[in-house]
DNA sequence: GTCTATAACGTGTATATGCACCTATTTGAT
DNA sequence: ATCAAATAGGTGCATATACACGTTATAGAC
């Protein structure tokens, strides 16, 4: 009774639906942390030396608003603080001990994630992936609007 | 004592990157007919027979979840209407003439774009792109929950 | 030193996403 | 025919995502 998943034409389609897929996958790990996938990449990218919001999502290519509300249970869980800046408009991002320590935590179970994935679709095809990945990013900036 | 915030192999992370660009790319050419990118999805898998919430849900490989709340805007638009089925359960989900209409100029936006993305990436490396992903979901399936 | 253009952020709005939980209906065993 | 199990679907909740618009503060021109 289950249809195969029609083969689109789509790229953006395509990509959508494995990230959707892939998402769920490491999500049932990270859960028993208490984290999303991209709460695992914010505490990852942070650390205890300070560090503009702006910078943050450049570094991730993140919407600029989508880490501000991104951040928010990460700071109500008492992970990551916000200071001002010596430029008062900047809110610098760095994590508190707890934060660190969670990070580590999370670390092991994210690491325990991609080792399943890589069982899981073959540890070459994964290298590959990741380099497609990288590859089609690569390609496709000079075709995005500038993010200013 | 803290550990530079390197950017991480994470697949996952990876994924969502290159799928946060790749929509925007999309959505700079459907904005001009009034779809985001999920939605012009929906509408190309729907048509004027009708089909279940849950057929179009696998079909999609989405969330039957994420589907109810997707399609609202499209009947808000009067693009689909949903009828019960015999299973008095069901809410069979087609295409109305105004709908059929969109479609048809939405697939002209989004074929558009699709060049113009191949374009950018070169259509041989987005042949290539595809055939990865595609791969990928093959490979993840086994080690996915049950969707149920 | 003032004034304005720019830069760093936040908020409002609309959708995207999936899990837990709930309701209504149908099926299947007795 | 009856009732429990299974099925189709919805809702509450918590993020994820990005654009438009507004606010505050710094920087550069004069």
């Amino acid at each position: 009774m289950t249809t195969p998943p029609l083969p689109l034409p789509c790229t953006g389609a395509r990509l959508r639906r494995l990230t959707r897929r892939v998402t769920v996958f490491y999500e049932q790990y990270l859960r028993s942390v208490g984290l999303r996938l991209t709460q695992y990449s914010l505490l990852a990218h942070l650390d205890t030396t300070p560090q503009s919001l702006l910078a943050l999502a450049e570094r991730l290519e993140m919407d600029r608003t989508t880490l501000t509300r991104g951040l928010k249970p990460l700071v109500a869980a008492g992970w990551v603080v916000q200071h001002p800046g010596r430029d008062a408009r900047q809110r610098l991002l760095s994590l508190t001990p707890d934060g660190v320590a969670q990070r580590a935590r999370a670390r092991a179970v994210w690491a325990q994630a991609q080792l399943d994935l890589e069982a899981a679709m073959d540890r070459s095809f994964v290298a590959q992936l990741n380099h497609t990945l990288d590859e089609a990013l690569q390609r496709l900036k000079p075709a995005l609007p500038e993010d200013n």
